[in-house]
DNA sequence: GTGAAAGCGCTAACAA
DNA sequence: TTGTTAGCGCTTTCAC
């Protein structure tokens, strides 16, 4: 289709509304927010009008005047990844719900673009600010980071699904004790005693409460920690891949595997699988998020899921309860629960 | 750590810089922009209260008096999609580089959705819209959604990655054909002539020009088309299994399966592998896409690839002549490349 | 119930 | 080079 060279003629406003409607543009306004009453011939006049121009009014200048845009900002990691976005789009949809919008900023795992999305949020006058994954996952926080956030609280809500140390922000985040302990608990109930943790950094809370939370389950259990059961690593495939290789090569390989996430998972299979291996008949292999990868791969990942929707809720609810200046707990948790699926199984006698 | 109360005190403005600088407004906003000199003096002055405060100008004040946004919005199917996601990451990345940014919003497959966020980002004023997914797949334009684009154009450039009758868009779209072509060299070359199509909506723009060119391709090679080689039906896993699962009933088995996409193509592996067959030493799958889902499959898929940097790249670029009002072309391609993995081999004798 | 007027924070002529 | 002024499009007192 040709175009036609593009129409910056004039865009329509209130006033042209008031206008064609003989009325003021207050009453325009009033009939757009519903923040008075107008006369009622009046109010279904200016409506048809306003539909006549499917007239939108501008966000800018409503935002600028009211001091409040209706819209979260959410600092995400890295929105290709699974986890990030499936929380995304269950914070998109409660924050709709709640008549609010929501303005993703991807860091990419950049610190100096997480900075650099920090001040785009707060440029866009955005009313509170959701950050998921990147600095907030840290085992202890930069100082600087820190400082920058504390800044933005004086203003505006921060909630975040890791920890922040010495900036008062609210968090929502999942109780990883738990994750593992149900994780172990599945396991074990299988009779599995030789079982391996694959993938993630120390420095990251998450992990490093996985780790503990892994420890202390053994040791209830009686069985043994051994330090080479342990690979860190990454959070992708090959991490997953090349820890599972490892393990393989022990003289007393475990018989099964806790992935640090269904990606490290994904490498796991394919070890086991090049070594000749079955899964779950020669080894198990469980992992965390149930991202839809748990759901591709087969056989299929026993996954520790967090009911993203309701994870969503909570980040959004928090963040608008705090907006509204509501009271709120300050740090709450998420449940986990296992999806038990075809990767996890009997020991092997 | 202990939370104070919000303070909603003050945001600090352009006016309490020029203030404490001893300057009017419109100074500091030369400095800020770099529209016009200011003494160098009065320059270092400013910045030095400008950082000391961490000041940010307010962005929609700024883009109600500049009647420009310096945002891109784009509208995508689901960012939960791997292929939607890597395609916005790069747009993102793009737009940034070129100085501006984007505003994601999510149609979820819904066509009601669709219409809203194309609404929302006509509030929000953004300089141009990009349209990945969604109601642009369709083969054939919805009526009242053509017109809906028909309007937005007259003020506000779009492009999209399908195509839309009757309505002014600029388009960047995959060379669906060609693509085709190469999966069909691909396997024809090793041998294969059993070749079915599985996955997929003939009413969907992508899909159908690949069957016509999966159909051409045959007929080009001598090969007779059999109707029981072509499976319609969704993009997911599920269709992928079921399709093949049709496929291996069939008294003459094909030794071949080309995916609509890679999700399908994972249902496809894990019927293959239900059946007692070896991919690919019994049948090769191939797939489109090449989103992530490839590489953590095993075997790893034989995919189509897009570059999907230089496709953001190409759709943002677009945009960006059309509101500089430069010249461009209004339909441009994509070309597509096989990234050959395990997944396909030599025909079985 | 309704209009006039001021203001949200910034930019861009226009003078000086 | 710099300040003054007038908007950008909307909401919201404040009178009437």
């Amino acid at each position: 289709m040709e175009k036609e060279k593009l129409n910056t003629a004039k865009t329509i406003t209130i006033y042209d509304i008031a206008k064609e409607a003989g009325v003021s543009a207050s009453t325009v306004s009033r009939v757009l927010t519903g923040s008075a009453s107008v006369r009622k011939e009046k109010k279904e006049r200016i409506q048809k009008i306003i539909e006549k121009y499917n007239f939108k009014p501008n966000a800018l200048a409503k935002g600028l005047s009211d001091t409040s845009t209706k819209t979260i900002g959410v600092i995400a990691a890295d929105i290709r990844n699974p986890f990030y976005a499936s929380l995304f789009v269950s914070c998109e949809l409660a924050a709709e719900a709640a008549g609010y919008s929501v303005v993703l900023a991807n860091s990419l795992g950049v610190k100096e673009r997480e900075v650099n999305q920090l001040d785009y949020l707060m440029q866009q006058r955005v009313d509170a600010i959701i950050q998921i994954g990147g600095r907030v996952d840290d085992l202890v926080t930069d100082d600087s980071y820190a400082e920058k956030l504390r800044d933005i609280c004086k203003t505006t809500p921060v909630v975040v699904t890791g920890k922040i140390d010495k900036a008062p922000v609210y968090s929502v985040s999942i109780n990883q004790t738990k994750a593992m302990d149900i994780i172990m608990e599945h396991l074990i109930g299988l009779g599995h005693e030789k079982i391996a943790m694959v993938g993630g950094l120390m420095r990251v809370v998450s992990t490093y409460n996985k780790y503990n939370s892994y420890v202390e389950n053994l040791k209830k259990h009686g069985i043994a920690v051994k330090g080479e059961y342990v690979i860190n690593g990454n959070y992708d495939p090959v991490s997953g891949y090349e820890g599972t290789n490892k393990l393989l090569e022990l003289s007393e390989q475990p018989t099964a595997i806790v992935a640090i996430n269904d990606f490290a998972a994904s490498g796991a299979l394919r070890s086991i699988r090049e070594h000749g291996l079955r899964v779950p008949e020669d080894i198990s292999v469980v992992s965390f998020d149930n991202t839809y990868t748990a759901d591709i791969l087969s056989p299929k990942l026993t996954s520790i899921d967090y009911d993203y929707d309701h994870f969503g809720k909570m980040l959004v609810d928090t963040a608008i309860a705090v907006i509204k200046g509501q009271k709120t707990d300050d740090n709450q948790m998420v449940e986990p629960r296992l999806v038990f699926r075809e990767s996890t199984g009997k020991a092997p006698d």
